[in-house]
DNA sequence: TCAAAAAATTGATATATATCAATTTATTTA
DNA sequence: TAAATAAATTGATATATATCAATTTTTTGA
């Protein structure tokens, strides 16, 4: 794991895809080498201080807090290529949020004081990152906006079309466990379930596992290409 | 209205506080004289162009979306000072949301095109954007995490505490209508009547009309300070 | 590979809130 | 100021989903 890896890493996020190479150097030079982090593993947590940007090279993280009761609530999901903490760099001292591994991951990080000097120094950097900022707030408005008021069957059948349309295919394993799944649409386990078994019975789709296959899907449903 | 009312939009915009006086007069120079707005008067709509940056210089404006169902979901409220449309100034072509002045306003407006040129120029302009969208964030996912599990009487208290600790005192009137707070609690306006009716009942507030007075309130909701 | 732990499912029940409908109260505006 | 319109309240009912409890299935790790 030589500086290849963190090189790939800066590379790969889609937040700095376009950089001139110098500007792409530079990122490089001030980011750690990729860190290996098991499954289940914590990365931050509500409380820690914010010192750094994650790069996410491989594997998913799953960011969430706790509600009044201890109860998870899952913010969102980080893939491959995505960033994160972009936001809370320049406004919080503190994580307000908790971020673990789902999977086993590959993670670059850049320490938030050579960041941020980074991008008082490059201007079309900080565009960069107003542009991923923006995007994360739209999503997140849409999400509540999407969620607010449907029912568990469209949620469900909601994040089941969005997920077909994002991978570009009718059968799919579900990225999450059906718990995670569930916390996502603020929905208990056992309404999922139920719901699950509704929609198989009705012939709208097949299960096997986490493995799902849309066959019938209602119309009001339509295919809507990306998150916004 | 000449050129000082754009001054006072600019220098009174908290996110534009504390740049230094070169900033602001380019700041001013490229924003519009204010402009006086009747209540009930929508600014943009969704689909339309983000063709500028508003700063608030006096009155309510909300910002909400229509669901599914054609029913408003309240986003967020803008009063006096508030920027808006910063996020999706570099994100998005179109606004996806709506915004309608709830009280008479002056708002000033910033050219998109003109304020682009202007971050690209001026790196601590560029941070304070990065500062605002950071929190508009963090405030939206506070929001989710506190109301999304709680129960209307709940959400209410909540509402009711964090409105009084916003003006610090344990009487104030309601800025928005019973049908927007509703609204924007995510319940009908008959569950916030009967959650109202049950409070005064209980002793722990008094109400006539939007006159509002906090008695008793359960240990369990303290004062908060502001939005986070 | 088997035992232990965790996740998922299924059933029975309780409950918070939406919905529908009818008044009452407040706000416009002519 | 009165008439018209909109907002708020109150009641009766329906219903979606949470909750509690008991299995079954899957996953994990020794």
């Amino acid at each position: 794991m030589d500086e290849h890896s963190a090189i790939e890493c800066v590379r790969s996020a889609p937040i700095f895809v376009g950089l001139d190479d110098e500007t792409i150097r530079q990122l490089t030079a001030i980011s750690t080498h990729q860190e290996k982090i098991m499954a289940g593993t914590t990365i931050y947590r509500a409380g820690s201080a914010v010192d750094r940007l994650l790069v996410v090279d491989r594997g998913r993280i799953k960011v969430y807090r706790l509600d009044a009761n201890g109860q998870e609530q899952i913010l969102y999901f980080l893939d491959a290529h995505a960033v994160d903490s972009e936001s809370a760099l320049f406004t919080d001292v503190i994580h307000h949020n908790f971020a673990e591994t789902v999977e086993d991951s590959l993670v670059c990080s850049i320490r938030q004081s050579d960041f941020e000097q980074l991008v008082e120094q490059t201007p079309s950097l900080a565009v960069r990152m107003m542009r991923s900022f923006g995007k994360r707030l739209t999503d997140l408005e849409n999400r509540n906006a999407r969620y607010g008021t449907l029912m568990a069957r469209d949620r469900l059948l909601q994040y089941l079309e969005e997920t077909a349309g994002q991978l570009s295919q009718r059968q799919f394993k579900l990225p999450l466990s059906k718990r995670d799944l569930a916390n996502w649409l603020s929905i208990t386990p056992e309404t999922l379930s139920r719901q699950f078994s509704k929609l198989i019975s009705e012939g709208i789709i097949t299960m096997s596992g986490r493995e799902i296959t849309l066959s019938n899907l209602p119309a009001s449903f339509p295919d809507q290409g990306g998150t916004r």
